[in-house]
DNA sequence: ACTTTACCCTACCGGCGGTACAGTTTTCCG
DNA sequence: CGGAAAACTGTACCGCCGGTAGGGTAAAGT
């Protein structure tokens, strides 16, 4: 639920791409940092060509205006997500067979990897959106929503695969408790924003590791 | 987490309140529903004094800035908020004797209590003032660290009596899951708006309440 | 060569937060 | 009842910011 990975992949398609798109690339870089820091009513448009380099008229010729910023932003955090969030459980099922083991690495490689951010998960845009500062239109709306779906269909299939080995000691709906992963991040954030301490983030995905844990594994008695 | 309770009480200390303080508290009622629908930015001034029916200095001999509202509602937020947990939590403590249960209980009635409320959890102040519209000064930081911090307390407090009598089935940190209820919230609250599904933040504590209920209870084999 | 892309420059508009300050009504309290 | 303090109103103004309009231009593709 972050960036910072394959810069690599980037730095390469940065020569094949043309001169305005690595422009617009690079307004939304400082326009995503600036807005998860801020938020996107106190990021002004001076603010962000003066940091790119550009002029007003340059920067509505990228976008028409600050709502088709939004939702470039948003497409590009949603897009970023889903690379991260593959990788991360991915290497789970690299590395064992088994999907209860699976998932358990997977939320572990996703807390060390909000625990390794400096200073701290940057903030997910998702949310930022939904305590709406300004009135977005339907089409960002939507997005916001299919993101969120789209985790819930990730996480389900995980989940799915593990109740076919290990049946729940509790009763609980799947689609809910694939919600719960992505509950648990949006509200580590806010939490860790809160207090200003970003190692809570980590602590809470795995504490949700617990819960998975208890779940699915038979407890001694 | 939310209003709408005592308002007896309110109505009863309307009496005993100046006329200004009246004022003061309708321009908070009218901005707190704004601000949670729409985002402080997306909030104007012109918008609060036309329905409250006064007029802009009479605005700024209450609130000398936008920063001041912010504060006020944050500060009434909180309190009102600290309120409802406690009649949550004590109704559980009226029930039955076992900690445990008296959590569980605490838990249920939460859910209920969002479940019941009918366009959704109208939002939580201390998530939007972390994804900051406007750079809060420290005052507003401070107090949203301060509510985080009680929060812990209070659920650590309850937490403490239960592994009293429990002992914990996976080792945890207590502050750590004192913060889980916090952070389940908050994410909750995150997930219903972009969903648009109000219902998911019940949905959610009750997940969280099985986490409880399966960590300090000895599963059957 | 020539069209398109990707900008720059200047000027302007309206909305909003905020200030200043003088004037007026309403309320409270002795 | 009277006078002071509280609770406003009215008007005028400032600067920032989002956004528009439109003309000009260097460089990149073809």
């Amino acid at each position: 639920m972050n960036q910072t990975i394959d810069q690599a992949a980037d730095a390469a398609s940065e020569q094949i791409k043309g001169k305005g798109e690595r422009t617009r690339d690079r307004i939304l870089e400082i326009a995503e940092n600036s807005v998860l820091n801020k938020g996107f009513g106190a990021t002004s448009i001076e603010e962000l060509i003066c940091e790119a380099g550009i002029t007003k008229s340059g920067f509505f010729y990228h976008f028409k205006d600050k709502n088709e910023l939004a939702r470039a932003l948003l497409l590009r955090h949603i897009e970023q997500d889903e690379k991260i969030l593959d990788q991360v459980f991915l290497r789970g099922q690299e590395l064992v067979d088994d999907p209860l083991q699976q998932f358990l690495i997977g939320l572990k490689i996703l807390a060390e990897l909000v625990e390794d951010l400096p200073q701290g998960h940057p903030g997910c845009l998702i949310a930022v959106y939904c305590y709406q500062e300004r009135l977005f239109d339907n089409e960002v709306r939507l997005l916001n929503r299919q993101a969120v779906l789209g985790w819930r269909t990730r996480f389900r299939a995980i989940l799915d695969r593990i109740v076919d080995v290990y049946p729940p000691n509790e009763p609980v709906d799947l689609d809910e408790l694939a919600d719960m992963v992505s509950t648990v991040v949006e509200g580590g954030i806010v939490m860790s924003k809160a207090l200003g301490r970003p190692h809570m983030l980590a602590n809470q995905i795995m504490l949700l590791r617990s819960f998975v844990k208890l779940l699915f594994t038979r407890q001694p008695v």
